[in-house]
DNA sequence: GATGAATGAGCGTTCATTCAT
DNA sequence: TATGAATGAACGCTCATTCAT
């Protein structure tokens, strides 16, 4: 093993230390409510130390955002990758979503809710640019796959860029609303009608 | 006239400039990068003068918030009042909300995009009790209004409830990507997209 | 009767609204937590009617002290001017000093209490250079009255000056208790011991 | 010795300064005229370093009143503890508090002087329910004090309760005196006086 | 590399004072 | 003369960032 390698592997543990803690808190407490303080008494370390790692709060809360980004991206790109048809991956797509918040709950209300329409919490969002092209990239693999379908003759002829941003925000609010409401009941209830709602949304007739 | 009908005038004045300064302010750097004296000077006024109209920065925030909402719902409200088939009072919402957003588009962001998924800045939202209510009952307009559809035999049964919150986020998503990239054009352009998505979406056949 | 007598009747008459509405402010709140608003809405002015009658915040306070300083001046004059034996005298002092303070206990407390060794409340003292003169001859009177006495072969020989000093501090300290400890009670009760104390202290054997 | 030492020493060492600053500056301007700044500056710190060893303040006064106090009560305690006459003790503890204020003339402007009648300043005082107490467990030292010598039949008969405040308004208001009108000159001049003055207001005859 | 004390700019808020009406 | 809206300096306090150890 070379030498660089634990210090390496020490480097990245340190790094995903801090992410973890700010993570918490910035859920918990949201963004302005949470110091570099707090964040270092949570991860066990010393303020100054979080600056070895981050140039700044900011970039902290960037790099947690984006890695968050990346698992979900990773996770639908399953999906898109697989083989199947257009109609059968838009299903699959669905439960994925619905799959990755169900795990990850706090992020998706950093994600959708908290950051949501008229949600209650005082916080902030700071998204970087490779965070929104994360986010293209996997809005892309969605337009993608209506446009197979539309192809294939399964669904109508539409404008698939806006029909992403509607079947998107519909997940997203019906999603957002289970989630605040019921937060003790599983995201997977939301299947039926989810699914139900795009078949009527895209399918022909 | 009331001899504290000018007084009055002027107090209202006073209101609204520091409403409007806020609104913009809040808009363009959010809540937290946002301070009392920016406000104070975008309205040409002195800081001390701000408290004379608001106890706080958050009282501010609340009451520029609930009075955009307060006018909002009332926007709505008026198509909901007058009487017609539930078939045609639909288009006339999604007609009315894009009236109201095209004149307020500076309130749009910040009702759903500033606030909505990815946007960028670091803001905060503070949401009062009063307002969250206001945007309850405005909901609750559209469920009345889809359980006639249900019942006059014209809309699919459905889940009343979550559909409203599905087609508001899908409404509120394709203006959020159409007012932040085409910033020029009109909401309108939007009406036959969101029209034949919710006539799908609703609509028996 | 001149046209500038009721002119001057009016001007006393606001300076003494003021005066009294700064009295039973400053009381309550103290200094510091009394604001020059709080005292035109007591008196029933507006705030800008206050700086035509004084020049600051700070010259109300000294005009209200002084006041009560001539008021307290011309009580004990009046014992003091008065022909008695310099020991009848001495008692008729300490009565004095109870009747006035038993109907003055506001400003008792400003004058020692409130002001005094360890008491609670955040207050704050301006006092000019007119009310510690007048407060001076006022202890030359005490200081007059014992050398009498001492001249007579009723006191012991004594520091006068200093005598007069630990008896105040006497007192104001038991009067101070008094106040705050039973402050239903007559200041009356107080006559016994206090003038037991001094006869002790001043005169011989 | 212990590791921590050092830290906890220089720990101990800026919150003397801090509280050395305090005590000079509320000295000289009173607690509402001295900012923070104020304070910071004068311990030679910046103002947030103030916050990290008091919470506010009035923390910082009460912390700095506390400890004074907190040393005068030690200091009277070891008169009060030792084996003695009262008669004799009475006069160790005139000397004691002689002593002390001699040594504290700053904290004793604070304690009396600043803070006794009529003194000049705009000041507010802030003090604790524990300073209360440690006032208030002095006081009965000396009453009880006095009942001892009552006992013996040294005392006059007496409210021992009353007496004490009356001994320590003479002794105080002497004192304050002393301090303002000769700073260059000791405290221990007054001694004569007051051992004079307070043996012909308890002892028999 | 890790620490955490120190920094100081910046913020929300107050209020004595002014002055146009 | 009376008013009270407007002013803006000043304050207590926070916290992201730095740097000596």
């Amino acid at each position: 093993m070379k030498p660089s390698s634990r210090i390496e592997r020490d480097r990245e543990r340190r790094i995903t230390d801090f992410v973890r803690a700010g993570e918490e808190l910035f859920f918990e407490k949201g963004y302005h409510n949470t110091s570099i303080e707090d964040i270092a008494r949570r991860a066990d370390y010393a303020v100054g130390t979080v600056y070895r790692y981050f140039t700044s709060k900011e970039n902290l809360f960037e790099e947690m955002l984006f890695g968050k980004m990346t698992n979900y991206c990773e996770h639908m790109q399953r999906v898109f990758k697989a083989v199947a048809a257009p109609e059968e991956k838009l299903f699959q797509g669905v439960r994925a979503k619905l799959d990755f918040f169900e795990k990850e709950r706090r992020f998706f209300q950093l994600f959708v809710e908290e950051i949501a329409p008229m949600a209650a919490g005082a916080h902030a969002v700071i998204v970087s640019q490779r965070c929104l092209e994360l986010k293209e990239s996997c809005l892309q693999n969605w337009v993608k796959l209506l446009r197979q379908g539309v192809r294939s003759g399964k669904f109508r002829r539409m404008d698939c860029e806006k029909m992403v941003l509607a079947l998107e925000g519909a997940m997203h609010e019906v999603m957002r609303e289970h989630v605040l409401h019921h937060p003790r009941r599983s995201l997977a209830e939301l299947e039926p009608f989810l699914c139900d709602f795009i078949r009527s949304a895209v399918f022909i007739k």
